[in-house]
DNA sequence: CGCGATGGTAAGTAAGCACTTACTTTGGGC
DNA sequence: GCCCAAAGTAAGTGCTTACTTACCATCGCG
C-alpha cells in the first residue's frame, strides 16, 4: 500500500477509536491492529501519538466534511424566510450528527481532555454561526418580526435544543427510549417552539397537523 | 485519620480527579497523592480502581446532593404556574451545575466512556424529569393552555436549552465569551421562549423590560 | 543484475500502570 | 506499661504504554 494511503487509513481508524475512548483511553497498538499493521508502522507516519490526534484537525478541516451553516441556508437569508432559516439549519445539524456520530463523540472528549480540537472546532465553527445568526435575529427584531431579546440568549436557546437532541441520539438514549422522532420532525417542531417563542404581533398558529396524542411517554418512532 | 474519613475523603478526591481526566485518564497514584496518602491505602479502602469509581454513584445518591427536581416545584405544579414550573426547574438545574461543575464532567466522561454512572444517572433522574414534565404540560394541553405538541419533543427542547447552556459554561466556553449572562435571566428568558412558543391563544406579550440592546456579539455578563 | 528507495516488521526499552506484600507506627483499653 | 487492632508505608510485581532500533522484502530502474 502506497504511503499516502496508509497514512490516511490509520488517520481514519484513529478517529474512530479516538471517538469511542478518548486520547488517553487510546492506545497506539489498537490503532495499529485496527489499521492491520505493526505500531512501528504508526509512528512512522506520525511522530507521536498526540500529533497523530493533531492531524484530524487537519483532516477534517481539509476533507469534504467542512460544512459552511451559512451557506447551506444563504439563500434563506436573503429572502427573509425565518422557518427555512432555523428549521434548515436545525435538520442540516441532525443529519450530520446521526450520519457522522464519532464526531460529536470526538469533539466532546477533545474539550473535556483539553484538546486544541475542541478549541479549533469553537473558534472557527460555532462561534462562527453565533454571530451570523444572531446579526439575522437583530435585523429580524429589526424588522419588527422577532420581539426584543438578546440575540445571543435565542441562538443559545435553538442550538441547545438541537445539539442536545443530537447528544441524545448519540450518547445517552441512542435506543431513543426518550424521544424516537426523525430528524425532520425534530428540525420542524424545534423550529415552530422557537419561531413562535420570539416572534411579535400575531402569529399564524400552526394548524398542528402532526401535533399528536400527546402523552408524557409517547415515543414516535420515525418510518 | 479514622477510617471512614479517610474513605471519604480519597473517594471525594477522586470525584475531583475523575471529573476532571476521565477513568482512564485518572492513576491511582495521582488520586493518593491527591490524598496526601500511599496508593496502598487507596486499595485499603476500595478493593479496585472500578470499585472506586462505583462507589461515587452510591455517594453521589445517598448524600445531600440528591435533588429532586419534581419536589422543587411541587407547588408551581400543583398551582399550574407554568411560569414558575418551567423557570424554577431551569434556575434550579443551571445553579446546581454552576455551583458543582465538577458532576457534569464527571457525567460526560461516564457516558462516553460507558460507565454505570451515567446510565443509572439516566435511569433515575433524566426519565423521571421527562415523566413528570410531560405529564405536566400534557395536563396543559388539556385544559387548552398549550397548543398540540408531542410533550416530549417540549421537554427536550426545553431540557436542551438548559443543559446546552450548562455545558457551554462548564466545558465550551467558561469565560463566557459567546454569552454571559446571570443564570436568574437565563432561566427566566428560556421560559419566555418556551412558553410562549407552546402556549395557545392570546398571550401576555412580556413588556420586555429586560429586553436588551441586541446585537449578535453582545456579551451581557452578570453582576 | 544490482541497488537504493520504499513499505513493513519483530523485538526491543524505559517508564508508567494497577495492584500486592511485608513491614512500621500509633493510640485507646485493660 | 503492654498489647493489638487499625492507620499507614516502602518497595516491590507483572503487565502495558509510547516509542525505538535494527533488520527484512519488494519494487522500479539503470
Amino acid at each position: 500500500m502506497a504511503g499516502d494511503e496508509r497514512k490516511l487509513q490509520i488517520l481514519r481508524v484513529a478517529v474512530s477509536l479516538f471517538s469511542q475512548r478518548g486520547f488517553r483511553g487510546t492506545t497506539t497498538k489498537e490503532i495499529a491492529q485496527a489499521a492491520g499493521v505493526s505500531e512501528a508502522m504508526v509512528f512512522r507516519h506520525f511522530a507521536n501519538k498526540e500529533e497523530l490526534y493533531n492531524a484530524i484537525l487537519d483532516h477534517k478541516a481539509c476533507s469534504g466534511d467542512a460544512v459552511d451553516p451559512e451557506r447551506m441556508v444563504a439563500d434563506a437569508l436573503k429572502k427573509k424566510d425565518d422557518r427555512a432559516v432555523f428549521e434548515g439549519l436545525a435538520f442540516g445539524a441532525l443529519e450530520h450528527h446521526e450520519r457522522d456520530p464519532e464526531f460529536q463523540r470526538l469533539l466532546m472528549y477533545s474539550a473535556l481532555e483539553g484538546h486544541e480540537l475542541a478549541e479549533m472546532f469553537f473558534e472557527k465553527f460555532v462561534r462562527r454561526v453565533y454571530e451570523f445568526l444572531g446579526n439575522y435575529i437583530s435585523e429580524r427584531q429589526h424588522d419588527g418580526a422577532f420581539i426584543k431579546i438578546d440575540s445571543a440568549i435565542v441562538v443559545r436557546a435553538f442550538i441547545g435544543m438541537i445539539i442536545h437532541h443530537s447528544l441524545n441520539n448519540n450518547l445517552w438514549d441512542p435506543r431513543r427510549r426518550l424521544l424516537g422522532i426523525s430528524n425532520k420532525n425534530a428540525a420542524k417542531h424545534f423550529t415552530d417552539i422557537l419561531l413562535n417563542g420570539i416572534s411579535s404581533g400575531r402569529r399564524p398558529k400552526q394548524a398542528s397537523k402532526s401535533g399528536r396524542r400527546s402523552n408524557g411517554s409517547s415515543n414516535t418512532r420515525k418510518q
